[in-house]
DNA sequence: TATTGTTATACTCTATAACTATA
DNA sequence: TATAGTTATAGAGTATAACAATA
């Protein structure tokens, strides 16, 4: 399994890998993918994710630690840079003032919006290789377990916030 | 997709996730789970996959940072660190003065060993929702994903070295 | 008093460039 | 000259603890 990443790591010998092996490997091999195509764009994965969660929201700073699971002080950081970078801006809360909501700028956006394109057609194009029959039998099983696993651990796949 | 990390990202809001979604939330979701198993173990992830790839290799450290794609500056550190635990060894090479090989210790081997095991654990349990017919199906479908897409970029992904 | 967010600090992880020792 | 590995340095990313401002 955390062989995966050298390109090994067959647990079975007859050119077929375990169900779990098989998953860790598709898994490193997704993260991967991302992670060349956003290093495109001068993204790193937490940076993407930050952009990505921040496409239908306008969460506080806390509220972005907990999606993000991130100590809030870890946040702070991370914003920084965003906005240094005019990808993000902080805007007062008229709620609360302690508190920010942060927002993706127009630049942000397109970004993420530009690297997300990109990652989906590295994905699409790894799954090209089965026959639309068996992709669908595929992504059928994965919403299975996803949903599954979501339900298990009281998470909303489907909220928006 | 890259919302997948916040627990949200349904671009179809009819209760199944596209295959692209899909399978980018069930990578974010399997190395969150590996992440959170071998953090039991005070391990990061890179260190996880240094202990993986030396399960079945002692490699040098030039080979080493091929393995794991890093600058072999970057695997100075991490060895340093790995091995100040006592996890891994430098051995110096009898073939050439400048090299040492990288080996675990026994420390390392059972620790990566039980890490393993428990996050096989996770994802089993993960795949238990499935009917065996299913998990076979996706298994199936999974190792033909990664055996094509290994072939066209030139990997064996059988291979031990 | 409790919460929101930042700062100070320390550590891991990563890369680039310069260096030493050996080939 | 070229290669193996380390060191120096810089920066991202993370957490803990202490803090200021506000609730």
């Amino acid at each position: 399994m955390t062989q995966a990443p050298s390109g090994s790591a067959a647990s079975d010998h007859g050119r077929r890998l375990s169900t779990v092996d098989g998953l860790a490997q598709l898994s490193f091999l997704i993260q991967r993918t991302l992670e060349r195509r956003v290093a495109e764009h001068d993204l790193s994965l937490i940076q993407t994710r930050l952009l990505g969660v921040l496409r239908d929201r306008q969460p506080t700073m806390n509220a972005l630690a907990r999606l993000l699971d991130l100590d809030k002080s870890s946040v702070t950081g991370l914003v920084d840079r965003a906005e240094r970078r005019g990808l993000v801006v902080r805007v007062p809360s008229t709620q609360d003032r302690r508190s920010f909501t942060v927002s993706l700028t127009p630049e942000g956006r397109s970004l993420v919006t530009e690297a997300a394109a990109g990652f989906e057609a590295d994905v699409a194009a790894m799954l090209d290789v089965l026959p639309l029959a068996d992709r669908d039998a595929l992504s059928a099983l994965i919403s299975q377990v996803l949903v599954t696993h979501a339900a298990q651990h009281g998470v909303d796949l489907f909220a928006t916030d």
